[in-house]
DNA sequence: AGGCAGCCTATACCCAAGTCTAGGGTGCCT
DNA sequence: AGGCACCCTAGACTTGGGTATAGGCTGCCT
């Protein structure tokens, strides 16, 4: 029926090494029209290529060679954060609190409830689709950032940290007026039109550029500071 | 031995309707040094006044009247984040899953091994502390916020979607020279230097207000703008 | 050797932001 | 009626940020 959108639709992927219970689920899920594609061992998802679709891991815990919760890390490893769902017969508390704790977004026991199940998808869908709409802004701005020669990068930390040119000028040991035209290209090319908006931008980048950028700006401190400049006194 | 410290030392809430248990537990914390109290049902948790201290929540889930879990969601009613650690000898899957989803921090079962006990309890407090760290500022900028009269938190709002004095002045109707001191006013209040400091303070305000503020700039639409101002083209 | 990117500097000018002073209006509380 | 908090405005001025133009330096690649 729908297939036509090999696209942005969702696509769950089954891990069970019962084919039955691959196909009953990958029959649910098609009457409530999402597509599916299912593997009987974890080695098979680790080598298969993986669609960049919305979507979850369905994951059971159980099976020859790999478990589920191997899988979990492994994928956790390779930096894949596509939402698993456990879903198993064989399972204890201390083993779905430790999934969870890893990041399981939920974890099912066998025999599942139809609804239960499609509950469980539907939201880490809808989870994974929210990541995935951020990581693309993140990984758009991280491409502004990483165009910035090393220096605009000195600025950008400074300015990010509320310092004015000439903190900036005594903080890198040129002149006001190279901080400005640094200032300038970084703003141009960072795609901000005043420092809110280049807040904004950096906001959304990936958390080790974020590191970079507050680390770099300690020199710069800001905060408080009563009497600092005859503005606020008086 | 150590009782002195009433002041910000970590203290534990154990519940438990088992008298053997809550005294065995208390006895095990006690000999690493973290002060506890106990409860005998989740009713006089609600009831007494928990101290304000570092701490976390010790929970039994099945307990004559009101369960565990029954206590972990008024709790929650009630906006009281601390830590909880669920600790029970009757619990399935789906209870600690639930749990889980909800908030707790870790689901044991009993018996339970001292050290995993302790672990949980210690990661508990540690992050109970960094909350409540958290928390203090956000409460301290909150206050500041507050200060603020009507109009200068239409201008905050404004100034954090990067929009300049007379865009300001446009949308609320007003000359840019009143802008300038609302502005002015409103950057003292919030203790902050210049935009910059003011987007660290707002970033670590409660939520509610955060939201208040955006929607608030909703009007003065910031990103993007290729040749918005005889800037940048040329 | 020439071209290019990145870095530094300078002068000059414009505009935005912030301050000071000095007013006028409202509404609320005592 | 006076005091106060909040809101609005104006003119004059200082400082900071941004642009344009114009130049010199290094190092790398072709």
């Amino acid at each position: 029926m729908a297939n036509s959108e090999t696209a942005d639709s969702p696509m769950a992927i089954l891990v069970d090494d019962d084919a039955e219970v691959r196909d009953s689920l990958q029959e649910l899920l098609r009457s409530v029209g999402i597509e599916s594609m299912s593997f009987s061992s974890a080695q098979d998802v680790l080598s298969a290529k993986l669609p960049s679709r919305p979507g979850c891991i369905v994951l059971d815990v159980r099976m020859p060679g790999l478990s589920g919760i191997d899988l979990q890390q492994l994928l956790a490893a390779k930096d894949i954060q596509t939402p698993i769902i456990f879903l198993t017969g064989h399972g204890d508390i201390a083993m779905s609190v430790e999934a969870m704790k890893a990041g399981a977004l939920d974890f099912l026991t066998k025999p599942v409830r139809d609804q239960a199940f499609l509950d469980a998808v539907s939201t880490a869908i809808a989870t994974d689709i929210a990541r995935r709409a951020a990581l693309a802004v993140a990984q758009k701005n991280s491409a502004l950032y990483e165009s910035l020669t090393p220096r605009e990068r000195e600025v950008l930390s400074f300015v990010v940290s509320g310092a004015m040119n000439k903190e900036i000028a005594f903080g890198l040991g040129i002149s006001e007026i190279t901080v400005k035209l640094h200032r300038s290209n970084m703003m141009k090319k960072m795609n901000a039109r005043s420092v809110s908006h280049l807040f904004n931008v950096c906001q959304s980048l990936p958390a080790d550029i974020q590191c970079r950028l507050r680390i770099a700006s300690a020199a710069g401190k800001p905060i408080a500071r009563p009497g600092a400049r005859g503005h606020f006194a008086n």
